[in-house]
DNA sequence: GACAAGGTTCCGAAATTTGGAACTACCTTG
DNA sequence: CAAGGTAGTTCCAAATTTCGGAACCTTGTC
C-alpha cells in the first residue's frame, strides 16, 4: 500500500459530520498502528493538506486543500451555465435549487441556490449522500446502463430512508419510470418532509453529467405548485439540452437495446 | 524524497492563474521525468485529488479536494465570530471585508464579504497574494518578531507594486508604524486605485491569528470616508480582541525587548 | 506512412515505509 | 506521590515502493 493511498485514507476519514478528528479517532477509523498514524499525520499537517488545533491537537483539513477546493470546476461551463438557469428557477418559484455530482453511488452537492422560502439549507456544498435517494441522484443513474449501476451499488444493498427503493429491484424499476417520463421526484426520503424533483444533464462535448434539482417543503406546498416545479424544470432541461448538446436519446437507446 | 512530497508538488503547481494542467505542464513545472508524473498522476486521478478532463486530458483539482475544502476551518469560531462582525461594518459602511491567513510571507483570502458599492471583486477565496502588499498582510506580519519575518521572507527581496515596500529594511519601518499606531493602510498596491485598512486579530485561546481588511476605490472615497473606516475598524477590533482574549499587549512587549 | 506529441510499461537499483517495541510527556485518580 | 492511562514519538531491520531511463504504445497531423 503506497504512500498516497495511506493517506487518501486518511483524508477520506473527514466528512461533515466529522470535520476534525484526534490521533485515536484516525487510529481506529484506518486500523493502523500508532507509529505509522503518527508519522503520517505529521506528513500531511507539515504539507498543508492537514491543520492542527495547537490547543486541542486534533486534526482538521488544512489551507491547501481549502485553496484547491476553490479551484475544483471553477471554471467549469457546464455547471455555470445550468446554474445561471437554476438562479432564476429558483427567484421564479423560491425554491431552493441544487447541482450535484454523482460519485459511485453516491452524489456529492456541488451548488447551491438558496430559495426565497424559509426552508433550511441542509446539504451545503461538499454534502455527499446516496444518490439512491435523491432526485437528481436516480436521475443521475438512470442514464446509465443496469451493468454499471450495478458495479457502483455496494454488494449489501445500502439501508436508506422509507420512500426511498429498499433493494435492487425496486432501484431498476424506479429508473426505468424515469428513463419512460423523464421525470425524477423525491419525497420524505433524506430529510423528513422535504421533496424534490430533479433532472441529469450531460455535455455533448465533455460528457461530464451533473444533476440538477430543485427541493420544497411537502407540508408548505400544493400539488399544482408542484406540477409548475415541474413545468419549470421541465423548460430549463430542454434549454440546456438544447445548449449543451446533451445525448440524452443515444444515451436512452444504448441503455434499452443494452449496448454497453 | 516521498511519494506524498510528491504528490504535493504536483498539487501546489494549480493555481487560480493555472487552475488546470496538461501533462506536459506538470512535467516542466515539477522538473520529473515522465514516468514518475504519469504514474504520480493517475494515482492523484484514481485517488479523486485531481480529475481528469476526458476531452482535453488536462488534469484539475479533483472532487476529494472539494470536499475536503469546505470542511476547513467551518465551524472555526475565531473566523465565524470575525465575519459576522465584518458583515456588519460591511453592510454600514458599503465596502468589502475580507478575511485572510498568512502562510509563509504569503497570505491566502478565506472570507470575503461583499459591499453594496460597485467594486469588482479581485481577491476570491483561496486567492494567494504576497503579505507584505496587503493591510491586513502587513498587520498580521507586525505581531510576529523581525527574525521569524526574516525566516518568512525569500532571500531575494520579492519584486512588489510600487507603494509597497521594496525592501526588508523599508517592510520593518512600515510593521514598526503599524505596531506604534495600530493601524495598517494601504493604497495603491496590488491593484491599482484600490486601498484598504487592515488589522490582525490572535485568539487568546488557541493562538491562531487571521487578518481582516476593508477595501475600497481611492479615487470614490473621500479623506472624512477613509476616517469613518478607520473608526470602524479600530471598534471593530476592540470588540474583537475582548470577545478572543487576544494577547496583542504581551505581543507587543515581547517583539519590543527582543524576546523570542 | 512517417513523424511528433503525449503518455504508459518495464525493470533492477535505491530509497522509503512498515510495525512492534521501547520510550517520553502529560494528565488523572486513588 | 505513585500508579495508570492517554497520546504520541523514536528506533530499527525487514519488506515494500519508488525511481528514472529506455523501449513501447496511441493518436492526430502532414
Amino acid at each position: 500500500m503506497s504512500a498516497l493511498t495511506n493517506a487518501i485514507e486518511i483524508l477520506r476519514c473527514f466528512s461533515s459530520a466529522r470535520p476534525d478528528l484526534s490521533f485515536a479517532d484516525v487510529m481506529a477509523l484506518t486500523g493502523k498502528p500508532k507509529s505509522s498514524t503518527s508519522r503520517l499525520l505529521r506528513s500531511l499537517r507539515d504539507c498543508g493538506l492537514l491543520e492542527q488545533d495547537p490547543h486541542t491537537r486534533r486534526y482538521r483539513p488544512g489551507l491547501l486543500t481549502f485553496e484547491l477546493g476553490r479551484l475544483h470546476r471553477a471554471h467549469d461551463d457546464l455547471i455555470s451555465m445550468a446554474e445561471r438557469e437554476l438562479r432564476e428557477v429558483c427567484a421564479r418559484t423560491g425554491h431552493t435549487g441544487y447541482i450535484a455530482v454523482l460519485d459511485g453511488f453516491e452524489q456529492v452537492v456541488l451548488r447551491i441556490v438558496p430559495g426565497s422560502n424559509p426552508l433550511r439549507v441542509v446539504n451545503p456544498p461538499g454534502q455527499r449522500t446516496p444518490a439512491l435517494a435523491t432526485s437528481n441522484g436516480r436521475a443521475m443513474l438512470a442514464r446509465l446502463s443496469d451493468d454499471d449501476i450495478r458495479a457502483r451499488v455496494p454488494t449489501t444493498y445500502p439501508k436508506l430512508p422509507r420512500n426511498s427503493p429498499q433493494n435492487f429491484k425496486q432501484l431498476i424499476a424506479r429508473l426505468d419510470e424515469i428513463r419512460r417520463t423523464g421525470v425524477s421526484e423525491a419525497a420524505d426520503e433524506s430529510i423528513e418532509g422535504v421533496g424534490s424533483q430533479g433532472f441529469a444533464l450531460k455535455s455533448g462535448e465533455t460528457g461530464e453529467m451533473i444533476g440538477i434539482a430543485v427541493s420544497y417543503s411537502v407540508q408548505a406546498t400544493t400539488a399544482a405548485e408542484r406540477a409548475n416545479v415541474r413545468r419549470e424544470l421541465a423548460a430549463m432541461a430542454a434549454k440546456l439540452r438544447r445548449l449543451t448538446g446533451d445525448p440524452l436519446d443515444q444515451d436512452t437507446a444504448r441503455i434499452q437495446t443494452g449496448t454497453r
